[in-house]
DNA sequence: TCCTTTTGTGACGCTTTGTCATTTATTGTC
DNA sequence: GACAATAAATGACAAAGCGTCACAAAAGGA
């Protein structure tokens, strides 16, 4: 997390950073993001970037944990929208992530934070960062016309779901499918995980 | 892919390359692989380096490769052994994915082909680069005791369970869940794609 | 006003990457 | 074996990036 200095920083230069971070950690991969450009583009001393953050990853953990907090909200919205359905859930996550912008954050952030929660597995379900601040959203979940009788059985189908909608979504982010075709792969898949395999 | 060069290097020298790349790829993440450790390792100039390979990424490509060829051999034994189970082949890749060493490639590098290859999104039933050499393993699977009506089911069946394999696998890779855990947790997943959700 | 604490600043040391001009080895031909 | 042509080896070098640090400026408090 940043340090205490770069939130008391006025408004305007705190802003100026924080668009320069999403700016230049949306370009390329995290990895390649490269702190003089984003000293450059904020106009601030080199100094004083190691004085707001830790370091790089320090930069990308803020707006991170950002995203995840706007990403419940509007899971939340949906989920209460769909009458607690979590397959029409999974569909409108989708949907919103493959969008121009996400949550205001620039497409190709979007999808370097993605791919980071995804790399560490990230639940939104379960994250803890955001159980401390926020209440769980799983009891928004409708199981009446499901076959899940424990809070075991709807952790895992949770995990398979986030799976499935992640990885089809990186699919779209990477270009090797559009939008449109995603959306009908993940339709497809949700079927079979409705359906069962087993005659 | 590595240039003609390296091929034709005498075997004691590319050996000695080969296995400084998969020692140096394998002790940190890709990114932070160091092409100078590299050359020290195997005891070669700089410049010979990059007389091998265009860049970094050339030479873990070369070593994906090498992997990706012996995991198809592997899963074509298993599935054999299986006669045609998928689900127990599914069980099998992740007991080997998550042994001491994977196919003689240091557990570290195991660890980041997977996730390359997962960001990828590379499904070894449908990989090209394998298919131009290799069989599809497809063919296989025994549908007989599936709901699996055309080659579309299986397709969609099969992005699945990668998808929920790999999920687990990176978890017990992360270190945020053992190895026996990971076993079980897998072992649910697909029993809940087994059954269905829906009532 | 004077002292203390916080913040700003950019030059610097260090490391890494990929290039390139030059040297050395290998192969093929007569 | 001699010579040319092709292939491979070599390491010094330019360019670029990261994080640090000593010092300067500003803000806060008494």
């Amino acid at each position: 997390m940043p340090t205490k200095t770069f939130f008391n920083l006025k408004k305007d230069k705190r802003q100026r950073v924080e668009k320069a971070l999403m700016h230049e950690f949306g370009k390329g991969s995290f990895e390649q993001a490269s702190i003089t450009n984003i000293v450059n583009e904020a106009k601030i001393p080199r100094g004083s970037f190691y004085q707001y953050f830790v370091d790089k990853k320090d930069a990308v953990t803020y707006l991170i944990q950002k995203f995840i907090l706007l990403e419940h909200q509007k899971i939340h919205e949906a989920l209460v929208e769909n009458n607690g359905d979590i397959f029409e859930t999974a569909l409108r996550i989708y949907d919103y992530r493959t969008k121009e912008t996400i949550l205001n954050f620039d497409i190709g952030l979007a999808k370097n934070i993605l791919e980071e929660l995804r790399r560490n597995n990230v639940n939104i379900f379960e994250n803890r960062d955001i159980l401390e601040k926020e209440e769980s959203l799983k009891k928004y979940i409708n199981k009446d016309n499901m076959k899940i009788n424990s809070e075991e059985d709807l952790y895992y189908f949770i995990r398979i779901l986030t799976a499935i909608v992640r990885s089809v979504t990186m699919e779209v982010f990477s270009e090797r499918i559009s939008k449109e075709e995603g959306r009908k792969m993940l339709e497809k898949e949700l079927e079979i995980i409705k359906k069962g395999i087993e005659k």
